[in-house]
DNA sequence: TTTATTTACGGAAACGTTTGCGTGAAAAGA
DNA sequence: TCTTTTCACGCAAACGTTTCCGTAAATAAA
């Protein structure tokens, strides 16, 4: 065991323990002289601080939760990359949890947080939203929250997002703008924000530009395969021009779709997707994406998570809190005119 | 602030904070009706222990770090998501780290998990492999560790790892089988053991079954760029039928390259990849991959871990401290015979 | 010179748990 | 009835820090 810590340090230097940790954490009650030496004994014996004492003592963990649905997508991997680099930045550590889209799950974590097991908390929410009284908890507990991609509208905390309004809305012009008559629009998550307002961005954009009177929106489930059969039949049965898929993976089941029952995309049907798939390029037809700039949310939550932690209030969000970052329409074949 | 701990129960409830503590953790000590009450009480107050102070007493945080070069490709997403089906069951949680391959980052990381930040660490190591040094002082701070994927020679840890060799061997075969008479091959981290092991299969596979007799083996960077120019020009220089690319973002790199020169694949040449990209089958052309079972590997090195952490010295792995999983070859166009 | 201030450090309490030990009362055994 | 065991609980120490306080010595101000 590792029995290098303070009180070893200052029997070892004939110091007392307080003046040991003053050193250590330079302060200016403690002569220079006294300080190098409890610095070097300390790189020499590779001494770490104990970080669940010094957590105990100070409420300072060095740690924020990161709390996302999972990591099925690149979308999250990428946010984790922009936390991390931040992290990375303040020398603090990424407590990971994933909650699966269930909701249980997120309010047991978060419940658990409340209690001090790290500074600060970077939430994107399960799928079910009716219920925030777990957030409000957690901000009872004084513990700063900050929410990105996936928020609630339930509390007002500093929320990071993209346009998702404003995007569906290019999305679905888009498609009209390259022809596409009968547009489906393929949804999860009905029940989040986020889910709610891209759909309402393409509910819009066909009233707005489109001749298509009634919306054709499909409802997908978490389960690949069941989407799988559901797009089958939808394309089937109703035989759209363009699909407009809310999210990454129904992009590539839909590819999946078409390929098996031969149709040519784009000449017989057009997709577009919200997407942050780094291989969207390559693909069999490359894919038009409307890309999120995930690493700048994870970058631009956690430089305000840091804010709040810091007690610095400056943050970069107005009154209304919230963060609205741009996404990018990407345009490649899967939407090419023919 | 939650100010709900064990003291502030003992007091409602009129008892000690031992009895308290001992009826949480379900003691024996303790009577059946006095635990109810205690039970009770705790979740009506939502109470939630410190894990910083329970951490301090009992060396017990419930927490494993895992320490990965980054996340930038799908394997090390599935591995984190297999290692987090086991840390999920056993109500731990995921101290998360990136190393970005530098060796110094991995370095001063694992010191500071000396001190007991967290109960055990799964660590894949940084490109460097000369120094482990920082691994024999964990090892002696008794925290355990698993190594998985990209693991050291110099320690005697629990090792998870996939048939890297044999698949390499396989894959040239392939290629071979397919009718490449100049393979070339794109290496990255010729210092860490599985890239010295992938690279060893292709040569003896050359050895074995090609006429080729000499390797062309070009090496790549971290920066996709420069990577994109140093394949180009070797294409152009060498012009090799068939191309095996170590890891799964230099085929990705590849393909965009083949694209600017307009190469055909398969027809001019042939791509395999080591790759856990999800999208494989929907590429243009879909791409022929090594796929590790990057979830198993997650799963069975979290697994060997708790086998540790709990004492249970029963490993899946023999006397020699290996675990190897089976790759699997997936055949697609990008290998097609014409 | 005397007094006030600064400097540089030590003592000890506190953070919230866990746990070895002690103990009175009840139950069991003699 | 008396002794022994079991039961159910309380006391207090310990984990490694941080920080409030106190205090000698050194320095500055009077």
């Amino acid at each position: 065991m590792s029995k290098i810590n303070i009180k070893y340090l200052a029997k070892e230097l004939n110091l007392s323990i307080s003046t040991v940790s003053r050193a250590l954490r330079d302060s200016h009650e403690i002569s220079g002289e006294t300080k190098k030496r409890v610095f070097d004994l300390a790189k020499r014996l590779n001494y770490q601080p104990n970080s669940n004492a010094s957590g105990l003592r100070g409420q300072k963990t060095k740690m924020i939760a990161v709390v996302i649905p999972d990591m099925v997508n690149d979308f999250f991997s990428l946010v984790i990359s922009g936390i991390e680099k931040v992290t990375q930045e303040k020398g603090y550590h990424i407590l990971l949890h994933f909650t699966h889209g269930d909701h249980e799950l997120e309010v047991s974590f978060i419940n658990t947080l409340a209690s001090g097991r790290v500074d600060g908390v970077l939430l994107s929410m399960s799928s079910e939203d009716n219920d925030s009284h777990h957030l409000a908890e957690l901000n009872s507990s004084g513990i700063p929250l900050v929410l990105f991609d996936r928020v609630s509208e339930c509390v007002s905390n500093v929320k990071v997002t993209s346009d998702n309004h404003e995007s569906s809305v290019l999305a679905t012009h888009h498609l009209i703008e390259a022809g596409c008559k009968k547009i489906a629009y393929l949804q999860v998550h009905k029940n989040i924000p986020v889910g709610k307002v891209r759909m309402n961005g393409y509910l819009e954009a066909l009233q707005q530009y489109s001749a298509q009177k009634v919306p054709l929106v499909l409802e997908c489930t978490n389960d690949n395969d069941e989407t799988f059969e559901l797009i089958q039949k939808m394309l089937v049965a109703e035989k759209p021009d363009g699909v407009f898929a809310s999210v990454e993976k129904l992009a590539v089941v839909c590819y999946r779709v078409c390929e098996k029952m031969r149709l040519k995309i784009p000449d017989d049907i057009k997709i577009i997707s919200f997407s942050n798939l780094h291989t969207a390029a390559l693909l069999n037809p490359s894919l038009t994406t409307i890309t999120q700039p995930a690493f700048d949310i994870g970058e631009t939550a956690a430089k305000e998570l840091f804010n709040i932690i810091n007690k610095k209030n400056r943050t970069l969000a107005g009154d209304n809190n919230n963060v609205v970052l741009q996404s990018r329409l990407i345009k490649r074949r899967s939407t090419a005119r023919y």
